[in-house]
DNA sequence: TTGTAATTGATTATTTTTGAACAAATGTAC
DNA sequence: GTACATTTGTTCAAAAATAATCAATTACAA
C-alpha cells in the first residue's frame, strides 16, 4: 500500500461522511497514526482537506457563510489609527481609488471633509461618503452581494479607464518572499487594477497579516509603493528592507 | 468534537435563534461553559458573533442604508399596482434595465424571487434586491448623491455593453406631440441608453403625467413599446392610438 | 548481493485542548 | 448608592494529539 492509493482512500472515505479521525483511518488503512498524520501533512498542503486537531474536515465545511462575516467590527481602534495616518498622504485635490477591504473602509470618515475624488468598487464606502464632499465614481459591473462590492472583468476594465493619484487596499496576507495574497482571488483583480492605474499604492493592513501567507499569491511586493499598519515587528522591519515605505505610529 | 465543528453548529444555532447564551450552548454540544467561551472568544475575534454578557447576538450587516425620502413615499398604492403588472411581463431568465425612478424602485418588491438578471443605475435598488435571488449589474460612473443614482457618459458607455429583454424607466412627462420629457436632462441619456439596448421598452408612470411636457424633451414617442400606467384617459387613448401598448388595471 | 534512499513504525518530548478552581469584573435588584 | 448573583478572565493540571528522533523495513539500482 503506497502513498498514492492511501490518498485515493482516504479521499474517497471524507467525501463520504465530511470528516474522520486519524484513528478511523489508521485502523481502516491497517496503518500507524503516524503514518496517517504524514498523509494527512501532504494532503493538507496540497489544500485538499482541512486538518483538525484529531483528525480532517472537508474543507467545504470550514467555510463560513458570508452573511456572518461583518469584518467591519473588529480591531476598530487599530483600523482607525492606520486610516488617519493613510488619511495624512491625501492632498486636495487627489484622486484615490479605494477597495472593498474592511480596514479601508474605516479610512471614510477621515477624507469626507477633503475635496477630492474616490474611485471604488465597494457599495458601504459610496454610502459612508454620499453626502460629503467628496465626488464618487462607482466601478461598475456585476454585484457581489457578499463583499457588498463590485467585481470581475467589466469591473476591471472600468478602474482601467482612470488614473489616479494614490490607491489605498487591503490585504490578506504579506511577505517579502510571496508579496501579496488573499483568501480568495475574485478580489485580486480589482487590486492588481487599481495598482496599475495608480502613481502610488497604499496598503493598509494590521500588524497581523504581515509575514503571512495566504492561498492566493497575486502580486510581488514591489508592486506597493507604501504599507500603513499599527506597530513594528521584525516582519515589517524586513519589509521596509526591501524597499518598501512603512508607516506606523 | 473538534472546534470547527462546534463553530458550525454555534454559527447555525444562532442563525436560527438570534441570540443564544453560553449556558444553553454548553448544554447543547456537551461542552463545559469555558470552553464555549474560549470558542466564543475566536468567533468575536473573527466578527462571526457579536458578544453580549452571558452569550452571542447575531451580527446584523444589513441594514438598507438607501432610500427614498420623498418621492418614493407618495401615491404607493399606485405604483404598486402599476409594478405588479410590470412584473407579469418578466420572464424568467430575462435581463432587464432598470432606471433611478421612484415607480421603477417600486418594481423590486415583484422580482425579488425571480431567476433574472437586473442592470441599473440605481443604489436604492441595488440594496434592496441585494439579498435576493436576482443577480445585479451596478452601472458604474459618476454617483449622483442628489439620485442616489450613477449618472454620466461612462455610466452610457456601460448599458451600451449589454443587451437586455426588458428596460423598465420612468419619465417626467410624456405625450404624443413631444414624445417623452424630464425635469433634467441628467436622466435621459440613462433611459435612451436602456432603450437603445433593450428589446422592449416600459415606461412606468401614473396617469398625472400622461399629455404632460416637461423642461427636456428627450426622445420621440415611437422610442416606447409599451407604457404600464393606472388608469385609462383621453391623453392615454391617443398614446394608445399612437401604437403604443397600453397597459393600465 | 550490497549499498543507498525512501518509507514506516516505535518511543519520546512537546504542544494543544479541555476542564476545574478561584479571583476579578460586570450586571441586577433593592 | 450597596449587596448579591452572574459572568468572565486567569491560572493550573490532566488528557489527548502532534512533532521529533531514531530504528527497522522495504524498494530499487548497480
Amino acid at each position: 500500500m503506497n502513498f498514492q492509493k492511501r490518498k485515493n482512500i482516504i479521499l474517497n472515505i471524507l467525501e463520504e461522511r465530511g470528516e474522520v479521525t486519524v484513528k478511523e483511518l489508521a485502523d481502516e488503512l491497517a496503518i500507524s497514526e503516524i503514518t496517517v498524520r504524514r498523509d494527512l501533512t501532504v494532503l493538507t498542503a496540497d489544500g485538499l482537506v482541512y486538518r483538525t486537531h484529531g483528525g480532517i474536515m472537508k474543507v467545504e465545511l470550514t467555510k463560513t457563510p458570508f452573511h456572518f462575516a461583518n469584518k467591519a467590527a473588529i480591531n476598530v481602534e487599530e483600523k482607525d489609527n492606520i486610516c488617519r495616518l493613510a488619511a495624512k498622504e491625501i492632498q486636495e485635490g487627489d484622486i484615490i481609488f479605494m477597495d472593498c477591504g474592511s480596514t479601508v473602509f474605516r479610512l471614510c470618515q477621515f477624507i469626507r471633509n477633503k475635496k477630492i475624488h474616490v474611485i471604488t468598487n465597494s457599495l458601504p464606502v459610496v454610502y459612508e461618503l454620499m453626502n460629503s464632499s467628496v465626488k464618487i465614481n462607482l466601478v461598475g459591473g456585476e454585484i457581489d452581494p457578499e463583499r457588498q462590492a463590485v467585481h470581475g472583468r467589466i469591473a476591471e476594465e472600468h478602474i482601467g479607464r482612470y488614473k489616479a493619484d494614490r490607491a489605498f487596499i487591503g490585504v490578506d496576507g504579506i511577505s517579502v518572499k510571496n508579496g501579496l495574497s488573499a483568501f480568495s482571488e475574485i478580489e485580486a483583480g480589482i487590486t492588481l487594477a487599481m495598482f496599475a492605474n495608480s502613481a502610488i499604492s497604499y496598503l493598509l493592513c494590521d500588524a497581523s497579516k504581515v509575514g503571512k501567507d495566504k492561498y492566493f499569491q497575486f502580486a510581488p511586493l514591489n508592486a506597493l509603493d507604501v504599507m500603513i499598519t499599527n506597530k513594528k515587528t521584525d516582519d515589517t522591519e524586513e519589509i521596509e528592507k526591501a524597499g518598501i515605505r512603512v508607516l506606523t505610529f
